[in-house]
DNA sequence: CTAATGGGCAACTTTTAGGTTGCCTATTTG
DNA sequence: CAAATAGGCAACCTAAAAGTTGCCCATTAG
């Protein structure tokens, strides 16, 4: 039904599309569950068409975002798997750094 | 003692940051703790000395390593704050996502 | 004291990311 | 059907990122 559904995605790929302030916004402002056009989400932005449909692919990519056409417009909405799977990098990296204790002492010491 | 504590980092700093396949590979590296020398990190890794200097700084400026100098060499060691901070931001955009059921539906209808 | 080691700095090259313009196609709508 | 709307595609332009080389300074080791 939907478009992409990469069951995992590379990290590095999840966190270089969030890296970028205008793509943040997109994603928050499809967080609220609605799915929108491509021209919903160009206007209210300084950017073109564009340059949002690239930035609407990054995030589909990294999948973040599912696209799905209905008659001349394509909609995107969010994908909370994907949010899901980067908090679930971070936590395992917080997890392994736990176990790190006198990191700082470490500083001194060889 | 330790470099930047930049108390709060802008997200996208963050996750730019963590973009990047060799600074997620230092991040994990530093992960155990031990703080260790550029010339430490540079070994096993196809770069140059100064490109890896170059990543320490994108990710030091992210807040995500704080330095030390010690002697003729300068030691970096993983933050964890700053890997907190970007977990607690994910937490927040899982949790407005929450809120928005009925987000499949919501392509078809208008 | 003289190697050798660890880094900083700056200039430079190359690749990639962000963005624009122009044009063409598909779908609505009046 | 004609005009308007929504997008796709491709070429192009910059600016920034990633990486390199070269050189110089500080610190440590023989």
């Amino acid at each position: 039904m939907l478009n992409p559904s990469p069951g995992t995605v590379d990290p590095v790929l999840i966190f270089a599309a969030l890296g970028d302030r205008t793509r943040l916004a997109l994603l928050n402002r499809l967080g609220d569950g609605r799915a929108r056009s491509i021209a919903a989400l160009s206007i209210d932005t300084a950017l073109t068409r564009q340059a949002i449909t690239k930035h609407l692919h990054v995030l589909q990519d990294a999948g973040l975002v599912a696209s799905l056409r209905v008659g001349r417009e394509s909609r995107f909405a969010a994908r909370r798997e994907t949010i899901d799977e980067a908090r679930a990098y971070l936590d395992g990296v917080s997890r392994q750094w736990d176990d790190a204790l006198g990191r700082l002492k470490a500083f001194v010491e060889e």
